[in-house]
DNA sequence: CCGGATCCGATGTGATACTG
DNA sequence: CAGTATCACATCGGATCCGG
């Protein structure tokens, strides 16, 4: 927790678009993951969600707020303003269902993608 | 599986849409579910699956059949035509942890809907 | 620093009608 | 029986710009 986030932690692993499980919305997981040690604020989120814009990392962690599976925590000093995001308990007992299914993509992931490309590549014959 | 599904399998319980974890598109966990004691047809399919269309059964039976979840078994005979669907080994593999995400949203959904109605609530306190 | 406002294309979902 | 074709609609994710 005490360490900033790795900027690749998303880049190569945790395809969220091609896994056919989905927890939340397309950032839900990772930013769950990203909570899992520790409290964490908006811009160190940022750093390996560098790829979502701000809007929409804000929007799903008020999803996930809503869902109570994280809480918001705002401080004001005059050092400037300080939001922190940190799981809930209902958030934590989440964890253990999604590392058993990310561990199921871990471990399938290579026959998923052969299957869609062996499936893409009939229809493609077929269409032509 | 020699049984026919209940047409209401799925009315009551499983709210997908009301679920953070999805597998798959709205309706994909409801046709693993199904199929999971043994192949169904089409036309069986339809009946726990009511509120579905024709249309998007077939979009979710291909893109679950893309990914190498099911298999489709096609016979055409005098009598008809026979199309069943049925779990793949991969497919299989995944009830698991199919199971573990239905069972955590079965435990903690009534904390989750608590949780979105104190979040609305709030939120109309602040508009208003 | 942590967002909100606005606009927009892509995608998901569905109703209805029709077909080999 | 097992789908297709067409149209319509809502939601999602993102780009861009703006604000306390």
């Amino acid at each position: 927790m005490r360490e900033p986030l790795p900027p690749d932690l998303f880049d190569e692993v945790c395809p969220t678009a091609l896994s056919p499980v989905r927890v939340g919305d397309k950032w839900a997981a990772m930013i769950l993951t990203c909570l899992a040690d520790g409290p964490r604020r908006f811009s160190e989120l940022r750093v390996p969600l560098r790829r979502v814009t701000p809007k929409v990392l804000t929007a799903s962690l008020r999803a996930l707020e809503r869902d109570g599976l994280i809480a918001r925590d705002e401080t004001r000093a005059a050092s400037g303003r300080r939001v922190e995001y940190r799981l809930t308990p209902l958030g934590e007992s989440l964890l253990g269902p999604l590392e058993v299914v990310c561990g199921w993509v871990r471990e399938h992931i290579d026959e998923l993608l052969a299957a869609r490309e062996s499936f893409d590549a009939a229809r493609e014959r077929r269409t032509a």
